[in-house]
DNA sequence: CTCAAAATCAGTCTTTAGTATGAGCGAAAA
DNA sequence: TTTTCGCTCATACTAAAGACTGATTTTGAG
C-alpha cells in the first residue's frame, strides 16, 4: 500500500499528462461530431487542436525542465582557539566523517610514522593503510598528509 | 538597410515559428485532401497534429523561455585561529642549528605545503627546497617532514 | 680582504606517498 | 533478507619526498 503511493507520488506527471490526453481526446470527438454535425470548416477544427496542443507543449516544457542551479559560496569564519589541555573537537569530527580507525591511522600520521610503520603498529598490511591514509586525505579535504595533520590539529580532532 | 537586420535578428524565433505555421498550414491542408480523399480515419490526422504540436510547443518553449536560476547557498567554512600564547623557544632552536631559511622552510612545511609549492613562495627552485628540508630533517635527526614538524611543534620551535 | 657558513641550483637514484580500481568479508541497519 | 558500511588486502601506476654528490654565488664576521 505504501509503495503503491510512493509510485503515484513519483509518476504524477506523467499520469497528470495522460489523464489529460484522454479528456483532450474526449473533448476531439466530441468537437469533430459537432463540426462534422454542423459542417464546418475542417480547418478551424485543426487549427484549435493545434493551438491547444501547441499550449499543452509549452506547459509541460515550462512545468517539467529542471532549473538550472547556481551555486553561489558564501565563505563563512570560525575562530577557534587551542588550549592546552586538549579537549576533543566531537563536532568538527563528525563533520569530517571518520571513522574510528581513520582517526587512528590519522593520529599516527602526526606522529610522524610512515605508512608502513603505522602498518607494523597496528598488525595490519601496507595496502590497508594506504587505503585509510587515501581516505582520510578525501574526508578531511586536503592532498597531503601534512594538510591533514594540520588541519585536524586545528580543528581540534588530534592533540 | 540597417535597422532591417537588426529586427530580423532580434525576431528570429518568431519569424521562424511563424514561418513554420505556415509550412504546417499548407502541409496540413494537403494532408487532409489526401486523407479525405482516401478516407482514411480522421482520428489518426488529429492524433498526429496534436503530437506535432506538442512537440513544437515544448521546443518553443524551450527555446524561447528563459532558464529558471535556482540560487544555492553554500557555506564554505574557514578556519581563523587565535593562538596568543605562542613563545618560540630560542634556546631549543638554537640547539638544533637551524637557519633562518631553514626556518621558513620548516614552517611552510607545517603548514601543509609540498616542496614544490614552498619553492614557488619563496622565489626559488624546487631544488633549492630539497636542499634546505634536507638539511632540517638532519638537523633536526628525524627522517621524515611529518616527524620534523611534530618535533618542532612539541619543541616550541614553530607554533 | 678573506674565509666559512649560508644560500642557491642540478642531476641521479631510491624510497615513500598518494591515486585508482577491484574484491572479499562480517556486522549492523533497513 | 538485502543493502550498506567499515575494514581488510592487492596490483599497477604516478607523484612527491628524500639521499647523495657536486657545484657556484652571497654574505657576514673577523
Amino acid at each position: 500500500m505504501h509503495t503503491v503511493l510512493k509510485w503515484f507520488a513519483r509518476h504524477r506527471s506523467t499520469i497528470l499528462y495522460t489523464v489529460l490526453l484522454a479528456i483532450l481526446l474526449f473533448l476531439i470527438r466530441w468537437l469533430e461530431l459537432r463540426f462534422i454535425v454542423l459542417n464546418y470548416a475542417l480547418e478551424f477544427y485543426i487549427g484549435g487542436v493545434a493551438i491547444l496542443f501547441t499550449a499543452l507543449g509549452i506547459w509541460l516544457a515550462l512545468k517539467l525542465s529542471r532549473p538550472k542551479i547556481n551555486t553561489v559560496v558564501v565563505e563563512k569564519e570560525i575562530y577557534l582557539h587551542r588550549s592546552p589541555e586538549f579537549t576533543i573537537n566531537e563536532k568538527e569530527l563528525e563533520k569530517t566523517g571518520l571513522s574510528s580507525r581513520e582517526l587512528e591511522v590519522l593520529q599516527l600520521m602526526a606522529e610522524g610514522l610512515s605508512n608502513q610503520e603505522i602498518a607494523a603498529k597496528l598488525f595490519v598490511s601496507l595496502s590497508t593503510i594506504k587505503t585509510h591514509s587515501s581516505k582520510v586525505l578525501e574526508k578531511m579535504d586536503v592532498r597531503r598528509r601534512t594538510q591533514a595533520i594540520d588541519k585536524a590539529k586545528k580543528l581540534n580532532i588530534i592533540p
